[in-house]
RNA sequence: GCCGGUGUAGCUCAGCGGCAGAGCGCCCGCCUUGUAAGCGGGGGGUCAACGGUUCAAUCCCGUUCACCGGCUCCA
């Protein structure tokens, strides 16, 4: 293949023509700043996920209220029908063009190239070094709209110049922009951090300190079921839970070489207020105090090397459900989804090295399950392998890596796990499997997470007596399957929408009394769920009754049960759901009954109509 | 950490160089209610914190803190 064409194939197979527009309208939108700010400098302009944005340095700071003019002298480009128009320029006229323009962005990225001959393309008088492809005309752009400015370092490194990002978005017609818009709004409409606080569910206190969030009765429950949901799965699943506390020693962290390499992650140390001790080294005191928990594996791998282990015991799987607390930097927090005091579902298997591709697809199974419970069946995986070519990058020898690497392809083929294998992109303790999955509104989060560790085994001299008397190495899985509580908690609200299935609703039923009268009914009423085993309210105040449907409703309580005059005389209650249906009374017997079962199987019905008999 | 934005009652927010506001929630009273807000009254504030400018600062300036949007999806 010519290179000419070779390099049009590379163009064209990287953007598919809605981007190829987008990526139009970062040029329009780069030609109406070059003309309303003398002076802009462009770094970089691509199309991304859901339009575009192009880095600039600007003499001043763009704000929103900048942008209807920005798009108002975008439009008049795209009234023009400028023809864009791509030429290629020696490598040298390029760099002498930009650098008399003074648009050192432009010469860096020239200088970087290895080609003789650069791409330029050209609409109207904005004219920019680029690969394309493009739109044939600025007519063809699409209804497109600013959307926010931010900061962003020149190459996402932060010792260099931070350029001002404006981003956009444009489609092919107004009806995929509006509905663009709307899922905007609706994605504002589900953001954890604001279901949080409406529901009642967790809050945050300057006075605790930033990232920790505090549960409120309804939020603790939330995470109660979802952590011993897991942790009934895995009982099931051959795991025995152990407990490790909140701290471990400095020296404990140096040893497991988390100290050295992770250190930025971990809260200060707990410095002892004391003087040294006779003989002591300032050393020996640091190894001796104490760090907040960053990580379980230490404490595991400690747990395990505490007895002494046969063969026949492998695999081991210790699972822990313990708070660790990590010190992200303040400006990555963000609700529950990042935050510095965190509950994994964490847990270690100490396993033979023969054991591996047999484990590895058990995991996956497990995540699985556990996943689907929760309607997140759409996920895609990313297998994180080594660069075969840089062998030192890794630790230990390298047949067990590539023994390893065979076991993970062929765990995930054996489960017809289709998967991308990412080269390179291996800790250098291992190979790992991270799995993405896709929520109600079709945005990904990487949750589970399955990592092979082949280094911390021999650095804590880790061993099991195998058959043949003589000691031997174990290997390490580390897996999460919803990463932390905390997090996925975040993405159930979102994925839900707050909208909870009955069995994770934290309030299952609320008992509405139409008049005070009927309260000690409604109270019956309530003593029987509970006692069996469904969580109930009773609205004892005084408001009418239309106000308490109204507040349950928006509680997103499953269950609304009227109880009045013709409820208490015939034993049952009036049921309304969350979904706006009034299904009208039912027996308390039958609703109990069937209640029960749908939460007892997690189904995501919140109610079964009998089908009709006899036909 | 860096860039930008925001911070006013429990919540959602208006206001603004000259006495601090609304709706909802809360408390009290009346009403005793039939499937998404009954009526009346009351309490509630260091206007994030600290410093500066000013006769006067919630408002303007600076610093700090917290929160929000971002910080390679590579011409």
């Amino acid at each position: 293949m010519p290179e000419d064409v070779a390099q049009e194939f590379r163009a064209s197979v990287s953007y598919t023509p809605l981007q190829r527009m987008r990526h139009s309208t970062a040029h329009v939108m780069a030609e109406a700043i070059q003309d309303l700010f003398p002076g802009a400098k462009f770094a970089i302009g691509p199309a991304i996920e859901d339009g575009f944005y192009y880095d600039m340095e600007l003499p001043r700071t763009l704000t929103p209220d900048d942008f209807p003019a920005i798009e108002a002298r975008m439009a008049e480009s795209v009234a023009k029908k400028h023809a864009f128009t791509q030429t290629k320029w020696p490598r040298e006229q390029a760099l002498a063009y930009f650098r008399e323009r003074d648009q050192p962005y432009k010469v860096e990225i020239i200088s970087d190239l290895p080609d003789a001959e650069v791409g330029i393309y050209q609409q109207g008088p904005f004219l920019d070094l680029c690969r394309g492809p493009h739109v044939e005309n600025t007519g063809q752009i699409g209804p497109f709209k600013l959307m926010r400015v931010a900061g962003a370092y020149w190459r996402g490194d932060e010792k260099r110049p931070m350029l001002q990002r404006l981003y956009g978005t444009a489609w092919f017609t107004q009806e995929e922009l509006d509905k663009y818009q709307w899922q905007l709004e609706e994605a504002k409409k589900r953001d954890h951090r604001k279901l949080g606080k409406e529901l009642n569910l967790f809050t945050f206190s300057e006075d605790i300190g930033p990232g920790i969030p505090l549960f409120l009765p309804r939020g603790e429950m939330l995470r109660h079921l979802m952590e011993s949901y897991v942790r009934d799965v895995q009982e099931r699943h051959g795991y025995q839970h152990v407990w490790t506390g909140n701290v471990g020693r400095v020296r404990l962290y140096k040893q497991s070489q988390h100290w050295f390499h992770y250190r930025d992650s971990m809260f200060p140390k707990m410095q002892e207020d004391r003087d040294l001790k006779e003989g002591e080294t300032p050393e020996e005191a640091e190894d001796n105090s104490f760090e907040l928990k960053p990580m379980n594996c230490p404490s595991h791998i400690t747990l395990y090397n505490s007895q002494r282990h046969s063969y026949r015991e492998l695999p081991i799987r210790y699972a822990e459900f313990a708070t660790l607390y990590r010190y992200e930097k303040q400006g990555e927090l963000s609700g529950l989804t990042r935050v510095r005091s965190l509950t994994q579902d964490d847990s270690h298997i100490f396993l033979r090295p023969d054991q591996v591709q047999d484990e590895f697809g058990r995991i996956v199974d497990l995540v699985r399950e556990i996943l689907g419970t929760y309607g997140l069946t759409d996920y895609s995986v990313r297998l994180s392998l080594p660069d075969l070519s840089d062998r030192e990058k890794y630790h230990g020898n390298f047949e067990i890596w590539e023994r390893a690497v065979s076991d993970l392809r062929a765990a995930l083929d054996s489960k017809g796990m289709a998967y991308n294998a990412a080269e390179g992109e291996a800790a250098f303790y291992g190979p790992k499997m991270d799995l993405m999955a896709r929520d109600a509104l079709g945005r990904e989060w990487q949750l589970s997470t399955i990592q092979l560790d082949l280094f911390q085994p021999e650095n804590f001299g880790m061993e099991y007596v195998g058959e043949d008397g003589q000691p031997h190495r174990p290997v390490i899985i580390h897996r999460a399957i919803m990463g932390s509580t905390e997090r996925f908690l975040g993405v159930l609200i979102e994925h839900y929408g707050g909208n909870f299935p009955l069995w994770l609703a934290p309030v299952q039923a609320m008992i509405i009394p139409i008049a005070d009268r009927h309260l000690p009914y409604a109270e019956q009423v309530a003593d029987r769920l509970r006692k069996a085993g469904l969580r109930v309210e009773v609205d004892a105040r005084s408001d009418r009754m239309n106000a308490k449907v109204r507040d349950a409703q928006m509680q997103k309580i499953p269950y609304m049960l009227v109880v009045g005059d013709k409820e208490a005389e015939a034993e049952a209650v009036s049921l309304r759901l969350r979904s706006n249906e009034n299904i009208g009374a039912v027996p308390l017997t039958l609703f109990l009954e069937r209640a029960m079962d749908l939460s007892r199987e997690r189904s995501q019905a919140l109610w079964v109509t009998e089908a009709p008999v006899g036909e």
